[in-house]
Order: C-alpha cells, then sequence, then structure tokens
RNA sequence: GGGAGCUUAGCUCAGUUGGUUAGAGCAUCUGCCUUACAAGCAGAGGGUCACAGGUUCGAAUCCUGUAGCUCCCA
C-alpha cells in the first residue's frame, strides 16, 4: 500500500472524474414527482467572456449549494448558459471585422449578423468550458443562450404582451452620444474621468433695468441652447428676481428666470442655465416648467444650424467654446475664470467625451411592475442575503425609473415594431402580424409599407426572463409537454449573483417572474462580494491585477482554489483575494490525502490477531469513536446552521476543523496503533473509523469534489454508478447528541485534551524531548471522571498516569478540569520557579475571582441579569474557588 | 447632494436578541525529520474592539457626535 505517492497529485484525477460524473449523467436533472427540486439558473457570462475571478467566486457557491443539495436527495438542477450582450459583442465583432478590413457600415445587417453568429459559434463557449474545469455540477444538457431561438421568441412576446398591456411607449430621452463613434452608448460604458476644467462665470443682463444674473458654467458653447436661467426658492440673494427676464450674451434672446430645488445655492453663483438638450437634469427641469428643447449639436459634436449663429455652425464644441469664451469676454459678459476639478464621461470605445443627447427610445414604464417585486421582499416571500441590501433594493425600486429597452445595435432581438408610411406604429411577433394589424388601420397596406425599428432590444430584456425561459415557461400553453419542467423546477431555490446587478438584473426578474408567471422566480438571493486584489482594488484587465483562474487551478488544483476563493467570502462582503489562500486550500488537500495514505498502513485484526492488541488501545479506540462522533454530529449542527445562513466560508471553516484539527490531529493520533511493526488494529475502531472518514468527505464533497471522489472511491470497492457525488449527506444524529448532553463525552474530551497540551507545554517549556516519559500524579480518591480518555492522554502526553491523595515532591503543577495534577519531570524542576508560576497563577485566579464576586455581591445584577447568566456566574466562582484552594494547597505542600 | 455600509491582533475576517478572562485563519516566534503529511507536528506571543460622550448591574454589541474608508444613486 506504501505505493500511494506521499504529496497529492490532482491533475489526471481532476479530469478523469469530471469525465466520469458527464458519463454517468449524475448532473442531468428530470421532474420526478417523487423527488423534491432543487434549482438554481446560473447568472448567464457574456458570451464574449472568459472566466474572472468574479465567476470563480460566483460559481463555486453555486456548485456547493447544488453539490449539497443534489446529496441530501433532492433533484438538483443547475441551468448553465451565456448572455449575448449585445454591446460587448457587437463590439468584438466590429473590432475583429475591422482587423479584416472591413468597415460595418458597408454590410447588411444580415451579413453583420451571419458574422457575429460565427464569432460566437467560435468563440462564445469557452467560459463554458472553463465552469467544467472548475467542477460546475450543471446539467450541461440544458445549456441556454440568450438569443436561442425559443429564447429569443420569448423575449418578443413578452415586448408584444407589455406594448398590448399600455407598459411600453416611445419617447425621448438623454443618452450617452459617442460623437466619435456616432452611436448611444449604455451608462455602463461610459469611463467617467476626473479632469482639470474652467468654470467661467457668465452675466446674464437684464431685460429690463439695470445689472443681471450671474451664471457659473463649464459649458459656455452651449449658451445658445440656454432656455432659461434657475435659482433655489429659498435663495435669499434671487428671491425677487423670480420671474424677471434676461438676455443670453451674444444672442440676446430673452429667457425667464425660474426657481426650483433641484438647485445648489451652493454651487458657483446659485444661479444655473438650464440648457435641457444638453444635460440631464436640464432636461428634467425642462419638461417640469415645459421649456423648449433646442439641440446646438449635431452627432458629431459640431454646433448645429440651431445655435443661431452662423460663423459656429459646423465647428467642434471644444473649438467653439475657446472662440466664444474670447467673444464673451471681449464683449465683458466674463466675470471671472475659476480652475474646477470635474468628472467627465468619456467612451470606452473611442475616448471620446460623451456628449448627453436627446433621442427617441422605447421605454417600459416601471411603476406597475415594481410593485410586486417591491412587496416580495418586504414580506420575506424572497430573501436577500445579506440582508442588508433590502435597504438599497427598496429604496432603488421606490424611485425606480422607466426602462430604456432599445439599443442602436443589431445584434440581439429586433424590435417588434413596425412604422407604417404616415409615421403610426404596429406592435406585433411576426411581420405578417404586424401586417395584418396595420391593413385593420387601412386595407391598402402590403407588406412592403412596413418598415421594422432598426434597434435591438437591451440584453437585460433577455435576461429578466432566464428563469422562466430556460424552462420553456413561454411556450404555448396547448404543448403541455413543454410545461413539465416549468411546472417542476419553477420557482428556483437560489440565486447567487453579485450585488452590481442587483437592480439591473435581480429586481426586473422578480417583476418578470410576478408578471409574466404570478410567481416569484427563486426564493433566495446570496449577493457575493467583489474580488478585490490584496490591496482592495477592483480587478480589472486595464489593471492586470487579476489572476488567470485557468493557471491557478494548475498550480493549486481546483479544490484548493475553491477553498482559498471560499475562505476569504463572508457573504456580500468583499473579498481580498491572496493566492496564499490557494495555498492553503492546496495544503488541505495534501492533508487529507495523508490521512487516507495512513489508512492505508493499518492492518485490521483477525479473530486470532485482535487478542495481541493491548487492552489500552482497544479502548482508546473506543472513546475515541465515541468522543468524535459527539464532535462531529456538534459541528455538523453548526454547519448545517451556517449554511441556512448561508454562511458558506463559516461552513467551509466548520469542515475544515472538524477534519484537521479534531480528526487528524486528535482522531487519528489518538487511534493509531501501538505496535510499528504489525499496525494492527480491532476492526470495530476500524470499521469505525472507515464510516468517520466517509462521512467527513461527504461534508467536504461540495466544497472539494474532487479529492473527496478520489478518496471516497479508493476506500472500498465501489462499483461502476456509484460516486460520492449522489452518496447521501449525514444528518444531524440527535441521538448522539443527547448522549453527549447526558455523558458530558466532548466536555471531557477537552479537558482530557487540555491536560495532553499542558504535559507537552511543560516539557516544551524546558527543552525536554516529546519522546521522554513521565510519571503524573492526579490527586484523587477515586478515579476522576474523564477516566475512559485517560489512555488517550497517556498516549498523547507519553506519560504514565498514577492517583494519589498526596503531593508529591518535586514535580509541576497542572491543572486539568477541576483536578491538580503533578508532573514529574525529575530533576528538571525548578523549585522556585515553579513557586512563583504558581504565585502568579493565583495572582491571576485572585483577580478573576473578585471580578466574579462584584457581580454576584451587586444586588442589582442579581435582579436584573437573566438567571441562566446569575447561574453561570455562580458556577465560575466555585471553579475558580476550588482551583485556588488546590493551588494554595500544593503550595503548602512545597514547603511555602 | 441623497442613501447604505464599514472601522476588532501585523494581515484577512468572525463575534447571532447586550452576559465566561473578545475568537479563527494566515503571518511571526520557539522546539521538532515523532508509527501519514516539512504542503507537516508540538507549543507560544500578540487586541484601549477608530475616537469622544451617553444608556445599563453589565457595551465590541444599543444611542449621539467626530474622524477615516467603501459602495450605490444623482
Amino acid at each position: 500500500m506504501s505505493e500511494l505517492a506521499k504529496v497529492y497529485n490532482p491533475l489526471e484525477i481532476e479530469d478523469k472524474w469530471y469525465e466520469y460524473w458527464l458519463a454517468q449523467k449524475f448532473f442531468e436533472a428530470t421532474p420526478n414527482p417523487h423527488k423534491e427540486p432543487y434549482t438554481i439558473v446560473i447568472p448567464p457570462p457574456n458570451v464574449t467572456g472568459i472566466l474572472h475571478m468574479g465567476h470563480m467566486l460566483n460559481n463555486t457557491i453555486q456548485d456547493v449549494l447544488v453539490r449539497k443539495a443534489r446529496m441530501q436527495g433532492k433533484n438538483a438542477c443547475w441551468v448553465a448558459g451565456t448572455d449575448h450582450a449585445s454591446i460587448a459583442t457587437e463590439a468584438k465583432v466590429v473590432a475583429m471585422l475591422a482587423e479584416k478590413g472591413i468597415d460595418k457600415k458597408n454590410l447588411s445587417r444580415e451579413e453583420f449578423l451571419s458574422h457575429a453568429w460565427a464569432w460566437k459559434e467560435k468563440y462564445g463557449g469557452i467560459i463554458l468550458e472553463q465552469l467544467k474545469k472548475l467542477g460546475c455540477s450543471c446539467d450541461w444538457s440544458r445549456t441556454r443562450f440568450t438569443m436561442d431561438e425559443d429564447m429569443s421568441q420569448a423575449v418578443i412576446d413578452a415586448f408584444v404582451h407589455l406594448y398590448n398591456k399600455n407598459l411600453i411607449y416611445r419617447g425621448v430621452r438623454m443618452v450617452n452620444w459617442d460623437p466619435k463613434g456616432k452611436t448611444a452608448i449604455s451608462d455602463e460604458e461610459v469611463i467617467f474621468e476626473t479632469r482639470k476644467a474652467k468654470l467661467y462665470f457668465i452675466q446674464y443682463p437684464f431685460t429690463e433695468g439695470e445689472g443681471g444674473i450671474t451664471v457659473a458654467t463649464v459649458r459656455p458653447e452651449t449658451i445658445m441652447g440656454d432656455v432659461a436661467i434657475c435659482v433655489n426658492p429659498s435663495d435669499e440673494r434671487y428671491k425677487n428676481i423670480i420671474g424677471k427676464k434676461v438676455k443670453i450674451p451674444i444672442l440676446n434672446k430673452e429667457i425667464p428666470i425660474i426657481a426650483d430645488d433641484y438647485v445648489d445655492a451652493e454651487f458657483g453663483t446659485g444661479a444655473l442655465k438650464i440648457t435641457p438638450a444638453h444635460d440631464k437634469n436640464d432636461y428634467e427641469i425642462g419638461v417640469k416648467f415645459n421649456l423648449e428643447v433646442i439641440d446646438v449639436l449635431d452627432e458629431n459634436g459640431n454646433l448645429s444650424e440651431k445655435c443661431g449663429i452662423p460663423k459656429y455652425v459646423g465647428k467642434d464644441r471644444f473649438a467653439v467654446r475657446k472662440e466664444i469664451t474670447k467673444e464673451l469676454e471681449e464683449l465683458g459678459f466674463i466675470q471671472k475664470i475659476d480652475e474646477y476639478q470635474t468628472q467627465i464621461g468619456t467612451s470606452e470605445r473611442t475616448g471620446a467625451v460623451i456628449e448627453p443627447k436627446l433621442s427617441l427610445q422605447w421605454f417600459l414604464k416601471m411603476k406597475d411592475l415594481s410593485q410586486p417585486a417591491l412587496d416580495a421582499v418586504e414580506n420575506g416571500e424572497i430573501k436577500l442575503y445579506p440582508n442588508k441590501f433590502n435597504n438599497t433594493y427598496k429604496h432603488w425600486l421606490e424611485n425606480v425609473k422607466d426602462w430604456c429597452l432599445s439599443r442602436q445595435l443589431w445584434w440581439g432581438q429586433r424590435i417588434p415594431a413596425y412604422y407604417l408610411p404616415n409615421n403610426e406604429v404596429v406592435v406585433a411577433e411576426t411581420p405578417e402580424k404586424a401586417l395584418a394589424l396595420a391593413q385593420a388601420k387601412n386595407p391598402n397596406y402590403t407588406k412592403n409599407d412596413l418598415r421594422q425599428d432598426d434597434d435591438v432590444l437591451d440584453t437585460w430584456a433577455s435576461s429578466w426572463l432566464w428563469p422562466i425561459s430556460v424552462f420553456d415557461g413561454f411556450k404555448n400553453a396547448e404543448d403541455n409537454n413543454n410545461f413539465a419542467d416549468f411546472d417542476y423546477f419553477y420557482p428556483t431555490n437560489d440565486l447567487v449573483t453579485a450585488p452590481e446587478i442587483l437592480f439591473f438584473w435581480v429586481a426586473r426578474m422578480i417583476m418578470a417572474g410576478y408578471e409574466f408567471k404570478g410567481k416569484k422566480p427563486f426564493e433566495n438571493v446570496y449577493l457575493t462580494g467583489i474580488v478585490r486584489d490584496k490591496l482592495g482594488r477592483k480587478m480589472s484587465k486595464q489593471l492586470g491585477n487579476s489572476p488567470d483562474p485557468i493557471e491557478l487551478m494548475k498550480q493549486y488544483s481546483t479544490d484548493g482554489v475553491r477553498i482559498g476563493m471560499l475562505f476569504s467570502s463572508p457573504a456580500g462582503n468583499d473579498l481580498k483575494f491572496d493566492e496564499k489562500l490557494c495555498e492553503q486550500g492546496r495544503n488541505f488537500a495534501n492533508k487529507m490525502w495523508n490521512s487516507y495514505r495512513l489508512m492505508k498502513f493499518w492492518n485490521v485484526a483477525d479473530e486470532n490477531s485482535e487478542k495481541t492488541i493491548s487492552q489500552d488501545q482497544i479502548q482508546r479506540g473506543k472513546t475515541t469513536v465515541k468522543w468524535f462522533k459527539a464532535k462531529f454530529n456538534q459541528g455538523l449542527a453548526e454547519i448545517e446552521k451556517d449554511y441556512k445562513e448561508y454562511r458558506i466560508s463559516d461552513a467551509l471553516l466548520g469542515v475544515y476543523k472538524l477534519y484537521w484539527d479534531e480528526f487528524c490531529d486528535r482522531y487519528l493520533e489518538a487511534v493509531k496503533p501501538d505496535s510499528m511493526e504489525t499496525q494492527l488494529m480491532d476492526r470495530h475502531t476500524y470499521n469505525e473509523t472507515l464510516v468517520i472518514l466517509e462521512d467527513l468527505l461527504k461534508i467536504l464533497h461540495p466544497f472539494m469534489p474532487f479529492i473527496t471522489e478520489e478518496i471516497w472511491q479508493n476506500l472500498r470497492e465501489r462499483k461502476t454508478g456509484e460516486s460520492i457525488c449522489i452518496a447521501e449527506y449525514p444528518l444531524v444524529n440527535n441521538e448522539i447528541l443527547a448522549e453527549n448532553t447526558k455523558e458530558n463525552i466532548s466536555k471531557k474530551g477537552e479537558i482530557a485534551f487540555d491536560l495532553i497540551t499542558e504535559v507537552r507545554n511543560a516539557r516544551s517549556a524546558k527543552g525536554i524531548s516529546p519522546k521522554k516519559s513521565f510519571d503524573l500524579t492526579i490527586k484523587t480518591k477515586t478515579a476522576p471522571d474523564f477516566n475512559e480518555f485517560l489512555p488517550i492522554v497517556e498516549k498523547l502526553a507519553n506519560i504514565n498516569i498514577l492517583f494519589s491523595e498526596e503531593t508529591p515532591n518535586n514535580t509541576q503543577n497542572i491543572i486539568a478540569g477541576t483536578y491538580q495534577c503533578y508532573l514529574a519531570m525529575g530533576d528538571s524542576i525548578n523549585l522556585e520557579q515553579e513557586r512563583q508560576n504558581i504565585q502568579k497563577e493565583l495572582e491571576n485566579l485572585q483577580k478573576f475571582k473578585a471580578g466574579i464576586l462584584g457581580k454576584l455581591q451587586n444586588e442589582k445584577f442579581i435582579q436584573n441579569a437573566k438567571p441562566e447568566v446569575v447561574e453561570v456566574e455562580r458556577k465560575k466562582l466555585a471553579d475558580t474557588a476550588s482551583k485556588i484552594s488546590s493551588l494554595e494547597q500544593t503550595l503548602k505542600g512545597m514547603g511555602n
């Protein structure tokens, strides 16, 4: 048996078992009315994506939950897939085409899409393959893509449904315009930079009378688009001029002074110029006061005809800023120019400064949709972990804005809206149905009169349907078969995702669940933290501070990396990732491997050889097994509690300590055979150890699927089709816990192990080798209450235990529980030193006792504190008093 | 500007409705090739719980204020 390697080698083992699991179809789930379903849908990663540390964390947690549920006999179904990521993918494809010298502008929509699909087929599956490396136990037969035909159909159907309910409308809205790329981009693609700018103080003269009002702005080139000056109504400086009119410098156009709370009286002069076409907030004020919108810029970021000053038309916005500043200065309108730090949005793609621009977009009204979603979290039907996110969630939903659904892109579901020659619009699932609607208005319309909207829908318009559509929940009701999956697996159980997309995705899925199915999409939402580097920075490509997960797994084993991720991830808190943690995970795997190796050295006794085993060894085995089972079940109960509260890293730490500290360092050391030559072990202890190890492997399996499978498979003869993946997860054994409470087994064990530590410590302090054996006298008339543990103490502390009521000479004092013990270490005892140690210990105890007495003599404490608390204090007092008296006796015995 | 959260050992974090002398892992230090494992074993040291008040018999925990940091929304 000794041919097992000393160091665990994960490489082949991981691939071997993953292939076995897939071949045995352990991860595939089909509806089964006799089994309870447990469902998770993956947050679909971008089809353009490759695995990053965030995915590692997220998917490891999901795998832990799914594997545990599967072992608990549930019908575990984890659906994987990817989303089409309109913007990112289109950008990638455009870039790829550009490299080949192809300009998107010269392609038809169909041509471009065929390139995009080709790209997706080639690169779109990378991330899913990487998830397999991570050990993810997804039902791969269910893998979906948000642009699959039926998934897309669901998106279109949903759009039509909402349009017909009057929840979708078309309206003007401010978008992030990239004047270089000549396209709108999403908020996520805007990078804010802190830049130096100038704050110009410009005077707008009153139309009547002397003077005027001074406005501070960073954008003097937009004054031609001004339609009002706004002040705060409570601003004393301006109270009496509200309603007056001023003239825009140069242009000499009259605009009113209005008042709104939005204006910050502290900023600049407290007077704000309102340019609705070029600022989001100004636009909203414009809507509120019913002001005109004058768009003075064109799609290139140049001044347009509308600016009203011919010499500036067609010139770049920044050039005009300089020129107009000069002109204003010459005309005496500029009072001063301050240096100013400002946040400027730039395009992730082109680097151009983003121009807020009004355009016509499709919107979804959110108010009615959000109410059920708000209620669901409020009344606990859906639970967020950690629940600190309830506030954020509530705040967002109560202030929810309408959702801009359209994107000026081609990659995605094309908006099913068709324009008629008279600019009327019809919305329908297909061109045919749209034509029918059109013809209802005017029978003369033909197919050629319809022009479909060029834009596609936001990717989230696909992913908010994900938990429904992956189970074909939108398919026709006539086709009953298609609903079997949906009816069985929906609502799903847990969702694991990042807090960054709580609104984008989670809230919207909840809305979709109630809107389309009248049911929540999931029960629990576990929000992970953000993986940061050691310095606390977000991991990003630009910084290059993210390790390559695949490399990490090669270096530390997949199990090791999974452990490393989870060790540092308390729910919802950001985690500072450190490779050291993966190393710790790898070391743990190695420790497990070696504990398995140790068992392989042992020989099970037969009827004859069993007689040669010492009673001490047999007794040790018996007690250790009993003790460990108590510890195991206590630990397991804690771990279950941690799982219930989604404290995954605490659950892991619990398992880790059970395995390493209790099993390896205590249990295995205690049951080791006496004889190194025969390695003979009694059958009872051996069999129990096997069961114990199997139970440990089972509770570890969700965290470390590969090594647990490897050891589990080798522990006994297993048949094909057997696997720890589907082995029964241990239940907390309440009988053992009750027995433990009755017999105080774990408490006695602690006393015994503390005593072992004390003895080792005494040796170590004096530089004596652990190999040297000593006598230890326990001061007692009868056998001490932890009697059954004494053979364990003798073995692990390498001592010989005696009982006596006398205090032996020349010994070191040790306390075990309430027992006074004396360790005879021969000449090495320094009596004076020993006396001092005891004195010091006595002082500590006296201080401690005084503290307790202080409490117990305080009447208010006795009156107010819970009886249990008072009882605990009394017990402490008694124990301390007894320790003190025995130490004092010891001192006396030493002739002091 | 509005909202949320954080601050506990050198580092990363636990610390449940207030109740043992505040815990863990890593790191550090000491001693060890001991019947598996040096990716290991046996020990040890290390904290004014950010700061200042308050409530309470009792505060890391509750309240108020201050400072610093982070995130979300605008």
